[in-house]
DNA sequence: TAAAAATACTCCATAGGTATTTTAT
DNA sequence: ATAAAATACCTATGGAGTATTTTTA
């Protein structure tokens, strides 16, 4: 098999047309440049230069050899700038699962931030429920994927960027909308409607209000936290909604108020997962420090 | 400096995802794939593979490299191709310097045969006298030449391939146009038209018949045989046409004839000049024996 | 005779092999 | 416990150097 070295001992040939001039712009010696180019007309067959004590000339095969060496020689430095080109952060694409109580919130808070820090990064989102993120991400059809915790994820790497509270959203009607805080005992009495099994948020939710009754909505469908919403805006019960989505749930309708769950937290947690063999460890962190810049000075 | 060898193990890599099978199709040990693949990483700076003991994963600037690595080795396999199409004779360019003396009488005769033979050879024709062909060919700017022999061609390599002799060619009304063959003392009577210095032709026929006066038109600038022979016609003289021309320059006019001249020849031999170490022999082989065939054959 | 490439010979770097260890499931 | 990749270690090939010879203008 002919060799790179080869091509670029023949390529300095070409260009000095003089056996030793080009040995000396390839730093190596006259009788190496020599016996390589020799080797190469043998393993090719045929010869690329006709040479004599005066002159170096170049066969008509030799010339189109040397056309395709250039070429070749060419794309090898392209691929050596490759690596280069990678070493500044979210150079190339990647793929990111996020779950669809926090994809919605917080994307459009952070999203805005990378698109101008990092204009030529093409990131594609894919939002799933929790278990099947993990899923995608261990088989590495996903970068990485953003979950809530806590949430089963061994063997991965985990990068918490956020953690927050529940508050309870109702109706300005409700007798319990005058207050400030709300304790979970309190949640007894109020008609909660939650997510359906799946959504990590429910659990957490649970999880948040030492509950273990089931909620009223069970036996709806596809359901998201903005139809919840707006089930609460039609005063059909109340609802536990997580900090970052509230001010975006709660723009559209003057009617609803936010009431903080008053038990110790946080009560989620927002992560980012990976493989923890998984090459754009920068990558992943570039897009996590981010995250977490953006959420906390979001207010400003 | 990363190596086609590296490049071929990455691609079979990521072809089988599995560096067992990988270093199977590459004939060789797992161990000795692997720490090339280490090294490549090494040299490029970047993971080009995510692996862990059940699965291996292609990062993304791994894909990146991969296909340009892929790219790369196709181009190599190209170039491998390149000797194979060369090895049928007259597949690539050539140029061939010819005298005026001889390319006009015999390129129509054998070119066609070329074209149909060789329909892809490409040939570039240069019409130069005898020294400057020389000094192409010398130059390496000229593939090789056809010119006339006797004549000055040290250190190249010389392939005859045609004799002839000379015909004295006079107007039909001329005494002399009744014998069927002329000695070369009863040409001092004649009014010789020949070619200006510089042109071998007259050289050559000037040594045919041991002539050393100067002939007649020698005030005239640049002539060609077809010129003296118009002359001829016009009964301004007599001139000497070597065989190969004869056909051709009579063919227009009845009134000339052509009458051999009784001198021991041959009086002047064609041949293919090249560089002794010009690369492309066989090529020269090849055009050679064709037109040495095709002057033999043209009677027919 | 001089200039250049080819060759002879030696040495060392490294690619590759075998056997073993590490790692993660 | 198993399957896979990484590693340690050894060997041999071939690439590169120095010095010399060959070639031809």
């Amino acid at each position: 098999m002919v060799s790179l070295k080869q091509l670029n001992y023949a390529v300095a040939v070409d260009k000095e047309r003089h056996f030793k001039r080009a040995a000396e712009m390839c730093s190596v010696s006259q009788s190496a440049l020599s016996s390589a180019i020799a080797e190469m007309e043998h393993q090719l067959g045929v010869q690329l230069f006709e040479r004599d004590n005066k002159r170096v000339l170049v066969t008509a095969i030799g010339e189109q050899i040397l056309d395709k060496s250039r070429e070749i020689l060419a794309q090898v430095e392209e691929l050596l700038q490759l690596p280069q080109q990678d070493q500044k952060p979210l150079s190339y694409p990647m793929t990111l699962g996020v779950i669809p109580t926090i994809g919605p919130y917080l994307l459009p808070q952070v999203l805005p931030e990378v698109r101008e820090s990092y204009p030529d990064f093409q990131l594609s989102i894919v939002e799933e429920q929790s278990h099947r993120l993990v899923e995608l991400v261990r088989k590495g059809e996903l970068d990485a994927a953003i979950i809530a915790l806590p949430y089963p994820v061994e063997g991965l790497e985990v990068r918490e960027f956020w953690q927050e509270d529940f508050f309870l959203v109702s109706h300005q009607s409700e007798k319990i909308a005058e207050q400030s805080e709300i304790n979970a005992e309190e949640l007894q009495s109020l008609n909660l409607l939650l997510l359906k099994d799946g959504h990590c948020l429910k659990d957490h939710a649970m999880a948040a209000c030492r509950l273990n009754i089931q909620p009223v909505n069970e036996t709806l469908g596809h359901t998201s936290l903005y139809t919840l919403i707006q089930m609460v805006a039609g005063r059909m019960g109340t609802t536990l909604v997580p900090e970052m989505a509230l001010s975006q749930l709660l723009s559209g309708s003057s009617e609803l108020v936010a009431i903080h769950l008053n038990e110790p937290g946080p009560h989620r947690s927002v992560a980012m997962i990976s493989r923890p063999n998984y090459a754009g460890r920068s990558n992943i962190e570039a897009l996590s420090s981010l995250f977490s810049l953006q959420l906390q000075h979001r207010d400003n």
